[in-house]
DNA sequence: TCCAACCCTCACATATGTGTGAGGGTCAAC
DNA sequence: GTTGACCCTCACACATATGTGAGGGTTGGA
């Protein structure tokens, strides 16, 4: 798949892709004419790495993440070194606490709307 | 307060609680000598801004958002517009799918780590 | 053969959240 | 009355994720 296919196949801009490369995200094999050539399971990593992005996590700590995210699952760093291993637990716990944030605010922007709703049925 | 201890008490800077006030995020009163005078409110407020920005909504969404995290409820919208309520319904669905991304991707990680330390008890 | 639709690299531009510092008030304690 | 710790308003700087476009190759079909 060339870089025009995967870009439709995951609405982000070429230029995105090719970001992404250069950050260490995803990688690309390339035909004798120098186009990029993409796996298919690329699909599935650029949203992976799309959502994350979106939801506030930077291309670093993507880049560290991404490897513990294979299926099948495969321990990429038998001998990851205790930082890793820290680094690792650390972003898992900021994951937590984020998530419990926009639960908390999504659960109160819902309770919102309904509240409102409530209310204009009422008249 | 003033904004030294806002500051101190919700671990951020002052140029930044200046930005949220600049982006209506926050308000303050003023002093006669100009200084600004913070509510005790804004701390858990500022914690609320910060962790809705570290989940990836721009300023721009939690100024729309705020006004219904208000503790007690107050509807603060009785007569908003169907699009404004269409926008919260979008915000409130967008923070669902991060939601959703943010503990798949976490409880990947939480496994990833899990099979590591499985592998090292084993040796 | 030529055109359209791809692809490449490189570079500059923009928005957003932040940092930093200059230049200058206020005020309480010494 | 001076000093130090606050506060103010700019304004410029920076990182990150993204857009845009120039200048130029490749390729397949009319």
């Amino acid at each position: 798949m060339r870089i025009g296919e995967l870009s439709e196949r995951t609405a982000t801009s070429r230029r995105l892709l090719r970001y992404y490369e250069e950050q260490g995200l995803i990688n690309s094999a390339r035909s004798p004419n120098g186009y990029r050539a993409y796996d298919a399971k690329l699909v599935d990593r650029v949203l992976q790495i799309r959502g994350l992005l979106d939801a506030g996590l930077p291309t670093r700590i993507i880049r560290r993440i991404l490897p513990c995210l294979d299926k099948p699952r495969v321990i990429h760093f038998p001998d990851a070194t205790p930082e890793m291993l820290a680094t690792l637990e650390a972003e898992r716990d900021r994951m937590t606490e984020r998530i419990a944030c926009l639960i908390r605010n999504r659960d109160a922007v819902a309770a919102y709307l309904d509240a409102v709703r409530e209310t204009r049925a009422q008249r």
